[in-house]
This record gives structure tokens, C-alpha cells and sequence, in this order.
DNA sequence: TCCAGCCTACCGAACGTTAGGCAGGCAAAA
DNA sequence: TTTTGCCTGCCTAACGTTCGGTAGGCTGGA
């Protein structure tokens, strides 16, 4: 277990919080899943903040990785934001989890202050990523690239919470069906 | 205190879920809120499920008769849609709250089933209110009113959540006017 | 007399966190 | 080559606090 034990602890303790939230998320309970105890975690994170933090981080990081291995791949800016959903519909598929950022935006308020930041960089990324993308497709004016892409994460955020209270898949399907339908995305 | 206790708790209980949600429900803090002790609490609600499923039930119920307001004193289906995301405005603007079923949608897995069962409710009114408002409006055909109205809803919650993590009321409107100009809302 | 409404005083469980120790490996000193 | 000492990784055992919930008693008005 020694090796790679923080990692296994980062990869844990994700899956946990997209399910359960920052609250939800127990020293004893994350030490039961990895086989160690809790007061191990200590040796690698100095503090429940320490280990929220990081794990926002580690989330926003993989998923940066993500989004641009799927444009340099595809080399189509259009297919990618036909694919684009599919990456919140992934965390639904297992185990009806949600985006980790939207439930640390859900709890922000009880968030210490280093995890509230992190959690940003979720969303900061994918906008980032999503105005770059439909500014490339030509799918809206330059000018409201960016605004474009803000509503488009903020909606789809929104659809997969939708999803999940339905414990529904093909919820989430049909709400981005209507986004394209309607004009939000790029049909 | 006597006099409407119940009521007093079923207040204070709703404006605590919206900013710490179900889990960050304590019936000491909030017996301290209202002004008598935490094991009174029990002499209103039999338990911590059962107090919120009612504070969701009350939620739903108060939403559906302020949008049916709404409906009867404009008598003006369009004026209606736009002032929808107004309902969620006012929640960001009183202490960046959220809505209570954005909340419990992401608390989900760790919510008592009737407090499941209420949450629901919140969207299900929403949704047919829209779903009527938009028919009524003509702003979509018939066959799509209802998809239509789920999209709305889940957008505009998406939206929420995402002004709250920036602590920003102005970016809620932002968004509002980004899905008018992309088509999603009738602008 | 009765009961609604609230109280005090607890309970067991779970929480994050700390103190301190033990085993093994690696590396410099003898 | 052996000894010494430190470091990593994990442990047991407990800390104080907070949690939802319970038992039982007091009080004032109908």
C-alpha cells in the first residue's frame, strides 16, 4: 500500500466527494476504503482542508488534460462540443456521481477558503476551454465567445444536477437535446 | 414563542438548508435561531427527516402559489418568463442562498427518502408552470413546451449555483442573458 | 385535571485531530 | 562490515466537540 498511497487516497477521496460532497467526506470512512487508518492520511495531508484542496485541484488538472487531448485528437472544434457533454454524463454513468464542482459550489459556503478557490479552477477550465472551441467552430461572434461558454457550462452543470435527483441518464440526455434544440449549443 | 413556533422553525430550518443544506441542519443551531432549545424542536417534528420534508413540502408549496400569482396579476404569459430567474435572483441576493432543491439535488444520495420524495417536488411545479406559461405564450410548439420548460429550469439552477461559487449576483444575470440571446429563454 | 409547550440532563455515535510508538529501509559514520 | 541514526509509512489510543435523539419533569392556560 506504500506506494502511491497518496494517490490512491487523491482518487478515493474524489469519487467519495462527487457522491457524498466535502461534508460527506469522512477520514475514516476514505482510510477504510484505501485499507489503512485514519490517522495515516495525516502523513500525506496535513489537514481535511489540505486533502479538499487538493483534490480540487487534482479534478480541475485531469480534466484540463482532458478537453485538450479530445481537440488535439479530434482536431474538430465542432465535434468536441458535440462531445462535450459527455464528460458530465460519464459521472452520472458511475454511480449517478456528480461534477465535483458543482457540489463545492453547492456547499461554498462551508468550504475552507484554499478548497473554495480550487473549486474554481474546475469551472475557470472549462470555460476557458469551451470559449476557445466555439470561437474556433465559428459558432458565435468572438465578442460573446466567452459569455457563450459560461452559459453553456453553467447549463450543463445544471442539467446533470437535474439528472441526478431523477437518478436518470436519459434525463440528462434529453435536457442537452433541448440545449441544441433551443440554439444553446450547436446543433 | 408558542404561537407559531412551528412556522418560526420551519423559516429558520428552510434559510439555513438554502446556505448549508441538509446536512449542515443542526437542530441546536437552529433551536438557538429560534429561540428555544434543541430537544423542543421534537415536540413539532419527530425526527430531523421529517422536519425536512417539511421545510422542502413548504418550500414547493409557497413556489407554486408565488408563480400562479405571478400568472394571475400580469395575465401576460411572455412578462412571466421574463421575470422567471427573478425567484432565484432573490435567493443569491439574500446571503447568496441557494434553492433548496439545487441543494438537496446535489445532497441526494445523503437524503431520507421523503425528503427525496419533497425535493422533487420543487422541479415538478417549476417545470408545469413553464411548460403552461410557454404554451400560453406560443414561444414554442405545443409537443415542446414541457422539454423545453425542464431545460429552462435546469439552466436557470445551473446558473444559480454557478453565481453563488462566485459569490456574484451579477454574474446570475449574466447568464440569464446569455440564454435570451442564444435562444434558450424568449428574449 | 389535562395537555400543549418547553425545559434539563443525558445517551451513543461520529467527527477531525493529536500524541506517541513501532517496523523497516537507507545512508553516513565507526 | 557493522553500527548508528534518521526518515517514511503506518499504527493504537485517545482527545474534545458536535451530532440526532430520548427520558422525564415543570408550568400555565383551558
Amino acid at each position: 500500500m506504500s506506494t502511491n498511497a497518496k494517490e490512491t487516497i487523491l482518487a478515493a477521496a474524489r469519487k467519495t466527494a462527487q457522491a457524498h460532497g466535502y461534508g460527506g467526506l469522512s477520514y475514516r470512512d476514505l482510510a477504510a476504503d484505501v485499507g489503512i487508518k485514519a490517522a495515516s492520511i495525516y502523513h500525506h495531508f496535513a489537514s481535511k482542508a489540505d486533502l479538499g484542496a487538493a483534490v480540487a485541484r487534482r479534478y480541475w488538472e485531469d480534466i484540463a488534460v482532458e478537453l485538450d487531448t479530445m481537440l488535439e485528437t479530434t482536431g474538430d472544434p465542432m465535434e468536441c462540443l458535440r462531445r462535450y457533454p459527455g464528460t458530465f454524463r460519464r459521472s452520472l454513468e458511475d454511480g449517478n456521481r456528480l461534477c465535483l464542482c458543482s457540489f463545492m459550489s453547492a456547499e461554498y459556503a462551508n468550504l475552507p477558503e484554499a478548497v473554495q478557490r480550487e473549486t474554481q479552477g474546475f469551472a475557470d477550465v472549462n470555460i476557458a476551454w469551451l470559449a476557445k472551441v466555439l470561437e474556433m467552430a465559428g459558432a458565435v461572434k468572438p465578442k460573446e465567445s466567452e459569455a457563450r461558454a459560461r452559459a453553456i457550462f453553467a447549463a450543463v452543470s445544471g442539467a446533470q444536477l437535474y439528472a441526478r435527483s431523477r437518478s436518470d441518464v436519459a434525463e440528462f440526455d434529453r435536457l442537452i437535446e433541448s440545449y441544441r434544440a433551443s440554439g444553446l449549443l450547436p446543433a
